[in-house]
DNA sequence: GCCAACGTTGGC
DNA sequence: GCCAACGTTGGC
């Protein structure tokens, strides 16, 4: 999962009281079907920084919720105000996110770049990829690890 | 700040 | 259904 270190970083969650946040703004039809199809309590998410010095990986999550409706669709005014979307009928979905821990080194992407053999498909380091939620496949999970 | 790589919108 | 225009993401 993916986010802006000036919006919200893996620091803002481990203050978070429960160090959980509810994970909304999410506004890409692929990456809310992932949240809301394929995500279990306790699965376990990379938090990565985008749009930053040094892009990557640096820290661990895991899931807190199933998915259940972003509030903030709702929010006339709010910067995610969705006005096509109504209560009865919710367009985005979100899950919360509890902080794990910091890796003890972060995983920039230019490290993961280096190691494209063993990331085969692996959607992180794909030019052009773009989603801000997006599954990790377990062989790539531990590949990515070892790197820590 | 630039720009490639998308995704969305809306006219036709 | 096509596609041009536009908006967004995110690395650099």
């Amino acid at each position: 999962m993916k986010s802006e270190p000036e919006s919200f970083s893996i620091d803002d969650l481990k203050k978070r009281p429960n160090k959980t946040e509810p994970w909304d703004g999410v506004r890409n039809y692929q990456a809310r079907n992932f949240m809301r199809d394929q995500m279990q309590v306790g699965d376990q998410v990379f938090f990565y920084h985008s749009n930053c010095d040094v892009p990557g990986i640096y820290g661990l999550a895991e899931i807190a919720s199933t998915a259940y409706p972003d509030p903030t669709q709702f929010i006339e005014n709010h910067h995610h105000y969705d006005a096509t979307a109504k209560p009865e009928e919710p367009r985005w979905m979100l899950v919360d996110v509890r902080y794990l821990r910091h890796l003890k080194k972060p995983i920039s992407l230019n490290l993961l770049k280096e190691h494209v053999e063993k990331l085969q498909g692996c959607p992180l380091i794909m030019k052009g990829n773009r989603l801000s939620v997006m599954p990790i496949r377990p062989e790539h999970w531990k590949a990515i690890l070892a790197l820590e």
